[in-house]
RNA sequence: GGGCCCGUAGCUCAGCCUGGUGGAGCACCCGGCUGAUAACCGGGGGGUCGGGGGUUCAAAUCCCCCCGGGCCCA
């Protein structure tokens, strides 16, 4: 591999790596691993109307790349095909859109449906190539040149599995269903379909008189905004437990719910009204009324019959309308469901296109909307109308072509899956759901599971393999291609869309007539319903008894009811259980404001534009980063943030690289064995919290908490790793020789590394891949080809290192690092200084414990010669004193005139003053008298003594010391000038075996100071030679620079002189 | 109208399951470090933990009600 260079490029890193498993085949080598355990794993088909997807697509397959990665390192063979959800609407509204068409006929007489599916085709395998393209690139592992497609001619088949598995096991049915109807796409839409687009539409707001048979001025009234159902009216229904009204209005008797009537004469203006009876609403059933309109709908001829009142008290309300409901059964899921009960007939005089037929005679030929004005006008001109205004409201949608849609009854093809309610819950509940609030959520949709309508009048889709036959109605449904040669297929076409299949004809087993398909295609969820078995090729159905149920899915929340309620509908359909084991569900990517993101709200943001800004690993840390279940607000700040981070990885793999390159490590397995002598405690605790890691990221990811496992990684590199164990060890591997010590901390940060890398490759594979190519790889004869080939680390493995005490004292020292950095920084005195003594005082046995375990990194760590523990009882008196310090305010209050006197005996003796208080009150002789003190009368201050800075923690005291002898002064000089050295060496691009000579000047009592650190100063600088110059302008060298070190002026030259590079 | 989720520092979010002195990052101010370095580290200010009630010795955490946002469904 290629140097590394010198600064973190995703975009050099992540090409590089690519290039590196593409060349090497690493994909194909991780598959052909011989394994005995298999990980069944199944992809939520995504939809492919644009060559390019989502940042939420990004999150969902970069959730599943981490799972099946950890999957595979844990030994399994995974089953990583993805898939795409191929059919449907929203494709051939793309194409329509394409070919400028308007209506379903066109694409029959003009375009032919044959070349209309060869397009729907077309596009799906352009955007699916696309797609994959886009996945792959992010570096999500799968099998890419493979997946599963819905419009695949297997899939086909075992999707008819389903169909025949319910008509076996006579859930099968066609029956007549209100449904909303687009009469631009002329087809069903299912309630899921109808529910996702709602807008706000204007519409007529109508009171209408229906005049009661038999009398010659009482009418019923009804209220609707969808003038259009009126020529269906059949019935109307009222509550059995309302109180109706008769109303004296204008010479006519109106008949209104009576809690109704304010309201209604509010809207319509009606005053002068009188109210001349009342009439219980059961009273009312059966009451006969005349259609005003019966005179022009042909229609109405046949309904008269059904004119009357039907109690119906669920679907009357009383909050809106006038308590009367107008019935049209053809119109309405509720009003079919009464008529279904009282035997009514059921029409819709629409035809497909929603326009009305013959039945509705003058309306003949309209729009069902478009006819509301002149079915107005006619209710008018008949004195059927009693009010006209217009309302905005809610309105469903066609969710593809925003056409306002109709209820109407049609024949549609149904599974019965009402009856599969109970058996679907108590399936639901065998499954995992993570988190638990999955199952909460798709409990509802079970309890009331509605039947299934199968059938949509299209054509890019399943088709139905449903054969009728043409002479004795027989209905044959096929299970696949063997079954439909058994049944007389003479030719199988070469795919198994419409308008192939619709030229299969079949034989009649019970009369030999020809049987022909029925034309309708499957609602698409029975499409990505069937995924579970169907993406398993021919045979799927088979192969997933033996296999089954999948191990793991994971979606979006929206897809617990669609995606996992629709397969599990199919599995309670055909298997009778419930088809997967653990359900993991994500949120949403959501826009820097919370807002969805959306194209047409422009603000939408590309993956690739991420990658190209931050990369690959970026976009995968930050998106793996966000609690999975919980919606995900893109931010470009985190996305810095998570860049930040991968630096720090960059740079510790850059560190550990490069000394151990310069000494020429290589490591090996036994290592840490044979240098456990030498590992001091900070190898001891970064090995230690390396192992609970390990234990910690392996059980979040047997729980599927992927959030929790890659933020547990990301934290032990920056703050464990970096923060803490680098910043200690720093030193150790200056050391020039190859001591026990430095190879000790070589063997533990390669060890910490390689399992690091092996772990986070689930998360960010690139850099993971990088640091196991470059250090890994290249330092250890025993390495895999590629990170991707690793086995995870055994927790069990690793249980030797585990020590929670080691961890218990790095955390107090965490805090004691803290505490005596503070206590330097008040003193003003800089890290550089070194400082004789630390002291920690505390009664806690853990801050002592600790100090005297790690004192020698405290040592290093704040530059201190010497450090102290001391019970908190020593303190007082060696690093600080209590002082009283008197109250003027209380004094003064209580004892008025003797205040003066008591001050100053406080203040003479204020440190006998705070102990003594310490225990109770004491006694003060004053004026030949006595006055007791308390604790109300002083504060206690703690001051340092003489040469402490000390600061106060709630575990007690640090301290350092701020003597400055002359030892210490000439070591914080000489950090001060290799620092200086340092800094020009790097300017001038010298590598770290690069050997220099050094001229300083300095004034001439510095200069002897510096005389007597020379040979320190030469080490650490790798200078041949340091010459002290008398006047700043003798100092030459390659690189000369002055500097100003504690107000005094320096001038240090340097030269390289040799190359010395081991 | 119903079910579910979310609401914690100016911003983004941990912590809640399993109650025990409210955390991190970013931003701001101050300081430090330096052969991992166009980096990095530390400190400081900053909070009615959406509101109210309850359980408890103790509630961000458990329970109830309300408010705001989202998803799904009516």
């Amino acid at each position: 591999m290629a140097h590394l260079g010198s600064r973190y490029n995703p975009e050099e890193v992540e090409t590089r790596i690519k290039r590196f498993w593409e060349e090497n085949k690493i994909y194909e080598k991780v598959r052909s691993r011989k394994r005995d355990k298999i990980f069944f794993f199944l992809d939520g088909p995504p939809y492919p109307s644009s060559p390019t997807f989502h940042p939420g697509t990004g999150w969902n397959k970069v959730i599943k790349d981490a799972v099946l990665r950890y999957y595979r390192l844990k030994g399994y063979y995974v089953m990583d095909t993805p898939g795409y959800d191929t059919h449907g609407l929203p494709i051939e509204y793309q194409i329509e859109k394409r070919l400028g068409i308007l209506s379903k006929k066109e694409i029959v007489e003009k375009i032919g449906i044959d070349r209309f599916i060869h397009m729907c085709k077309e596009f799906v395998l352009n955007n699916v190539e696309s797609l994959s393209r886009g996945f792959k690139d992010l570096g999500v592992m799968m099998d890419w040149s493979n997946p599963y497609m819905t419009l695949n001619n297997s899939y086909i088949e075992e999707a008819w599995r389903l169909i025949k598995a319910a008509e076996t096991k006579g859930l099968l049915d066609i029956d007549i269903r209100v449904l909303h109807w687009c009469p631009r796409c002329e087809t069903v839409l299912a309630d899921y379909e109808v529910t996702q687009e709602y807008v706000d539409l204007e519409d007529p707001s109508i009171y209408v008189k229906l005049p009661v048979r038999g009398t010659r001025n009482e009418y019923i009234v009804i209220w609707t905004t969808t003038p259009w159902t009126l020529p269906a009216n059949t019935f109307v229904m009222a509550r059995s437990d309302a109180i109706y009204a008769k109303v004296e209005y204008m010479g006519e008797i109106l008949i209104i719910a009576e809690s109704a009537i304010e309201r209604i004469a509010k809207e319509i203006g009606m005053e002068n009204y009188k109210v001349i009876a009342r009439i219980p609403g059961r009273e009312l059933e059966g009451l006969e009324y005349d259609h005003p309109l019966e005179d022009i709908i042909p229609l109405q001829k046949i309904l008269k019959s059904y004119h009357k009142i039907v109690l119906a008290d669920e679907y009357v309300s009383l909050d809106e309308g006038t308590g009367f409901v107008h019935a049209a059964p053809g119109h309405g899921p509720e009003d079919f469901e009464v008529a279904r009960k009282k035997g009514f007939p059921v029409y819709s005089p629409l035809d497909d296109s929603g326009r009305f037929t013959e039945e509705a005679g003058k309306y003949r030929g309209k729009g069902a909307r478009e006819a509301n004005q002149e079915i107005i006008e006619d209710l008018r001109a008949r004195g059927a109308l009693l009010s006209h205004s217009k309302i905005t409201h809610r309105y469903p949608v066609c969710w593809r072509c925003k056409t306002p849609l109709l209820l109407r009854a049609t024949k549609q093809w149904i599974i019965r899956t009402s009856k599969l309610s109970s058996k679907a819950l108590e399936e639901a509940s065998k499954a995992k759901w993570i988190p638990r609030w999955g199952l909460d959520r798709i409990k509802p949709l079970l309890e009331n599971m509605q039947d299934w309508v199968i059938s949509r009048q299209r054509f890019w889709g399943i088709p139905l393999p449903i054969w009728i036959c043409k002479s004795c109605g027989h209905r044959i449904v096929i299970g696949d291609l063997e079954e439909l040669k058994a049944y007389g297929a003479s030719e199988l076409p070469e795919d198994l869309h419409r308008p192939w299949i619709d030229r299969v004809i079949l034989k009649c087993p019970r009369c030999g007539g020809a049987a022909e398909r029925v034309p309708d295609v499957a609602d698409v969820w029975l499409d990505s319903g069937v995924a579970f078995y169907a993406s398993l090729g021919k045979g799927g159905l088979e192969r997933f008894k033996e296999l089954g149920p999948v191990d793991f899915v994971v979606e979006g929340h929206d897809q617990t009811r669609g995606w996992f309620f629709s397969m599990l509908r199919s599995g309670v359909i055909v298997l009778g259980s419930v088809p997967y084991r653990s359900v993991l569900v994500h949120g949403f990517v959501l826009d820097e404001k919370g807002r969805e993101m959306h194209k047409s709200l422009g603000n939408y943001v590309e993956v690739s534009q991420v990658v190209n800004m931050y990369g690959r690993d970026a976009f995968r840390l930050f998106v793996l980063s966000n609690t999975t279940w919980e919606d995900l607000k893109f931010s470009m700040k985190k996305l810095d943030e998570v860049t930040r981070d991968l630096n720090i990885v960059w740079n510790v793999l850059l560190f550990a690289k490069s000394y151990m390159e310069i000494d020429g490590y290589k490591y090996s397995e036994d290592d840490l064995e044979k240098l456990s002598d030498h590992l001091r405690l900070e190898d001891r605790w970064i090995l230690s919290r390396l192992a609970s890691l390990v234990d910690g990221v392996t059980r979040a990811m047997d729980e599927y908490r992927v959030h929790e496992a890659v933020n547990m990684l990301r934290d032990f590199l920056i703050e464990d790793l970096s923060r803490t164990y680098l910043k200690i060890v720093r030193r150790r591997v200056w050391e020039e020789k190859n001591t026990p010590d430095k190879i000790a901390v070589y063997a533990t940060l390669f060890k910490v590394l390689k399992t690091w890398s092996i772990m986070a490759s689930i998360a960010v594979p690139h850099i993971s891949e990088l640091i196991y190519q470059e250090l890994i790889r290249s330092l250890y004869e025993g390495a895999m080809e590629s990170v991707n080939l690793e086995r995870w680390p055994d927790p069990l493995e690793l249980a030797r290192f585990r020590d929670q005490e080691l961890e218990n004292v790095f955390e107090k020292l965490r805090e004691i690092f803290e505490a005596l950095a503070s206590a330097r920084m008040n003193a003003g005195i800089k890290l550089r200084r070194p400082v004789e003594l630390c002291v920690i005082a505390s009664s806690d046995k853990g801050f002592l414990d600790a100090v005297a375990k790690a004192s020698n990194v405290i040592k290093e760590m704040l530059n201190c010669q010497q450090t102290i523990p001391m019970d908190l009882s020593e303190a007082v008196g060696k690093i600080f004193v209590r002082r009283a310090k008197p109250v003027l305010s209380s004094i003064g209050r209580e004892f008025k005139s003797l205040a003066r006197e008591i001050i100053s005996y406080i203040e003479a003796r204020s440190e006998d003053i705070a102990k003594d208080l310490e225990t109770g009150v004491i006694k003060i002789p004053v004026q030949g008298g006595e006055v007791t003190l308390t604790r109300d009368h002083v504060e206690i201050v703690e001051e340092p003594l003489q040469g402490y800075s000390v600061v106060k923690r709630d575990w007690g005291y640090a301290a350092i010391s701020t003597r400055v002898s002359e030892e210490l002064a000439l070591a914080g000089l000489a950090r001060e000038i290799i620092r200086r050295i340092q800094v020009m060496r790097k300017e001038l691009g010298l590598s770290l075996t690069d050997v220099i000579s050094v001229e300083i000047y300095a004034e001439e009592d510095v200069a002897r100071s510096i005389e007597k650190v020379r040979d320190y100063i030469a080490r650490e600088t790798r200078s041949a030679s340091i010459t002290i110059k008398r006047s700043s302008g003798e100092v030459g060298g390659s690189l000369v620079r002055e500097w100003e070190i504690d107000g005094e002026v320096f001038v240090i030259g340097i030269t390289p002189t040799s190359n010395t590079a081991q």
